[in-house]
DNA sequence: CGGGATCCGCGAAGATACTG
DNA sequence: CAGTATCTTCGCGGATCCCG
């Protein structure tokens, strides 16, 4: 499994004084772990880690995701430092989403983690009903 | 930055073949990524990648759970195969839970996302009020 | 085309109490 | 100690309408 070539050179526990930082209610990792974990949040990067998307080309890619849940979404994505919203005044609109350099900083352990999603979904999925 | 580091040796974008499994709505990996970056799923995986754990102490651990979500999030992750329970038949009761294989595979990929929200919380949380 | 504003239902999540 | 059962609340997210 070559997913395990990837855990070899990889920190595969919390480093102590960290273990002391995460886990507590109050503190500011936990809400930036909601925002890039949050359901359409994780897909959004994903996509836009491809390069940079239109408003339409995100809401045809994030399949099912509502308008309103897209607007929701890059807001906080922008608002985080990891995406770049450029509008070109023009009429119609034309509105570009892109990666910041903190934005692949992410993308770059969010996409790991979906490829290792999308090839164990089968034996995981196996178990339920 | 150390993550570049990471980074370096990692794909940052999805192979092509798996762009095209991930954003389809009905999708099992998407009900597999629901599970494993839910708010409790991550701290939970992350809390047992340190080893074991009794109940008492992953309540204690993932400061602000309630026991109806500890419960419902090791059970789900339990079916999931990536999380091991074991009961010791003694009273009072004794029960521990530690990672599957499974469970360390993904917990290797979790473990810098965490870390990557913790040492960047600072800067990003400073956009907003 | 790319949103904003508003209304609202429903499932997720909290609180509390009880038990093997 | 390690849960289950029940009730209630809350806010996520969908639907709809509107606008520059």
């Amino acid at each position: 499994m070559e997913a395990n070539l990837l855990a070899a050179h990889l920190p595969t526990q919390l480093p102590p004084d960290l273990a002391d930082g995460v886990f507590p209610a109050g503190c500011p990792s936990r809400t930036v772990l909601d925002h890039i974990t949050s359901k359409w949040g994780v897909l959004i990067l994903v996509a836009l880690s491809e390069g940079e998307h239109r408003w339409s080309e995100l809401r045809r890619r994030a399949e099912g995701i509502s308008e309103k849940m897209l607007a929701q979404t890059l807001k906080t994505l922008e608002r985080d430092g990891l995406v770049l919203r450029t509008a070109r005044p023009v009429i119609p609109p034309h509105v570009d989403y892109s990666l910041t350099e903190r934005g692949y900083e992410l993308t770059a352990l969010l996409v790991p983690l979906v490829a290792w999603a999308y090839d164990n979904a089968g034996d995981i999925l196996n178990g339920w009903r």
